[in-house]
This record gives C-alpha cells, structure tokens and sequence, in this order.
DNA sequence: TGAAATTTTCAGAAATTATTGAAAGTTATG
DNA sequence: CATAACTTTCAATAATTTCTGAAAATTTCA
C-alpha cells in the first residue's frame, strides 16, 4: 500500500518514460506529469526541487510546455515569481497533444509531398516517372486523411460526443 | 526540371527527415523510402550502396522495418542474396504505421495508468488522494478512446470507407 | 562435409540530443 | 534609478542514440 507521494512520484517517472515515446522528452513529460497531480501552481524553484534538474532545464522545458499549451503561466498574490499550472482536463490534453503533433509531424510531411507533387521531371523513362508521381500522390492522400481524422477528433465537442461517434463503428 | 532520380533522391531524404519526427531513426525511413520508389527489390548490399551506410546498420533497419511490417523478404531466382520490397499501397502503410505506434506508444501507457488505478493508497489526504485517482482515471479513459478511434479507422476498410466515413463529420 | 557466400551480432566510435551552471538579461520595487 | 529578485541564454559537458566494421554465426551448394 502506497503514500499518495508515492503514487504520484510512480505516475511521474512513468509519464516521463512514455514521454519519450511519443517525440517530447523525459525531463518535459516529468514536468508536465509533476504539474498534473499537484494540487497547488509551482515555481521553477519548486519543479528544480522536486525533480532534481538545472535551472537552465527547468526554464527550458517550462516554456516547451507553455508553447505545447499543456500548461500556462499564473500569478500567487504577494510573490514575484512565476507559477506554473497544468490544464486539468483528460480531454483537452489529449487534443492538445494531438493539434500539437498534427502541426509537427503531418504538416511538414504534406509540404514536401506538395513539393514533390508539383515537380516536372525529364527523361526518358516515362512510365517509371509515373509511378513514381502516383507513389507520392497516393501517400500525399492518405496522409491528408490522417490529418482529417486527427482534425476531426480534435475538434469534436469532448470526450462524451467522441464516445458516441465511435459506437457507431464498433460492434 | 529535375531528372527521376534526383526526384528520388529528395524524396528519400525529406522521408529520413520526418521519419525522425515520428519516432523512427532517420537511417530506418530513408530505406523505407528508397524501397518505396524503387521499381525492382534491392538486397543489403544494393541498400548500402544506395545510402552509403555500412553493413550493420542497413541489415539492423532493413530487419526493423521487416517487423514493423512495412518492408518484406523476397526471393530473386539464380540469387542466393535476399532482396527486399517494400508495401506500396499508401493506405496499408498508414495504417501499419497506426497500428505499430499505438502498440509502442499506447498500449504501455494504458498499462501504466491501470496499474496506477488499482493501487491503493494509504493515508489521511484522502480529498488529495481522490483528486489524484480522479486525474489517472480520466486519462486512461481518454487514453483508451484514443486507442479505440486508431483501432477504428486501421480496420476500416479502405481509404474509400474513411472517406465516406469522414464526410459525416466535415461540413 | 566443407568451403564459400551471406547474414547477424556487438564492442567501440561517432553523432546527436539533453543538461548544467554561471553569466547576461529583465523586471519589479523601495 | 539602483538594486535585488527573478528569468533566459548559451557554451561546455554529459548522456543517449546511432553507426561502423570486423568477427561470429548461419546458410547454401558442390
């Protein structure tokens, strides 16, 4: 049987590990899973003591999760310094991280399978070229696809509505 | 205007790029990319020639891709060698890619989240410790919808069925 | 079976990515 | 406006990941 801080130093190094995963790295998901079971704002003195990392990273990894809109900066009456808070619900984190990866992973490769697209090619080999050209037309649709359905997801009203689209399609 | 192999050759190397952004090494995505664009099955030495890597590395991601599905082992009459061709249907490979990640990135995490949901919690914070139970609940239920919606359109049938499909949801 | 061809492994090297800590930069306040 | 409080930057370093190349293992075929 666990102490709560020990669950939630568990669910913290665990956060951290799957972190990595999915493209952010360690020290960022543990800030973001420390924020996520604090019951109060923190500091960047506060995330430093409780992880055991640099200034220099905290701050970094701080604003990382600012710009990923996973968490936001707030005020505590009668202090100067910055604190931190985590956006709470399971939702909006979700289609957050979503929205965010949408933007780095999907959209760069849909530029380039733009570019490719609209490129003219010489030479002889014709019927080489062409299916060369239909090759990257084909994952330029299908990707744009994945980027609908991640939109779609993203946009629907919340976890409720999400639920109901999905009995549609599941047996 | 571009020859067909330079064409290609870009390809292969935006592929390696954003490969990188989805969790795949870069040397593992430019193999996948060459395979994609090339007319005939390429053995290690051909891949290694290509990309200009050596032994080792090109038969570890060569292997790599085999498991993740997207590549397979063929054989080459009168050659003792084997050669590799990769999956070019656009849809397949999205969809193997889908499922390989959802295996990697959520299924660990749901792992995770049900293992911090069965664990009881000692102690007198009990308003803290529901708090917490809440937050692991929540986002093992989202996690599991995420899940669930992947699952969905890697079964459907076709890029023609989630097309269909998406229409009811995108005016 | 045995020798040649091919594939796999793996320890060390190289490349990449993350972290530190101290200095520079900013901002608030007496 | 000077100084203290706090935040940001960044060059050096550490940690991690990827790659190499040669040796070991496996497979094929005469």
């Amino acid at each position: 049987m666990a102490t709560l801080a020990q669950a939630k130093q568990q669910f913290i190094e665990a956060w951290g590990g799957h972190g990595s995963a999915w493209g952010i790295n360690r020290t960022m998901a543990q800030i973001h899973a420390l924020l996520l079971v604090s019951e109060v704002a923190l500091s960047t003195e506060d995330v430093m003591g409780a992880l055991e990392i640099s200034r220099g990273n905290a701050n970094m990894n701080l604003r990382a999760l600012v710009e990923w809109n996973l968490i936001s900066r707030t005020a505590v009456k009668g202090d100067r310094r910055e604190y931190f808070m985590a956006e709470k619900d399971a939702w909006r984190i979700a289609t957050q991280i979503a929205r965010e990866r949408r933007k780095r992973e999907i959209e760069p490769m849909l530029k380039t399978l733009e570019g490719l697209s609209a490129m003219e090619i010489r030479g002889e080999e014709k019927r080489n070229a062409e299916a060369f050209r239909q090759t990257i037309k084909n994952l330029r649709e299908v990707t744009l696809k994945a980027d609908q359905v991640i939109s779609v997801v993203a946009k629907a009203g919340g976890l409720a509505v999400t639920k109901k689209i999905l009995k549609l399609f599941v047996k």
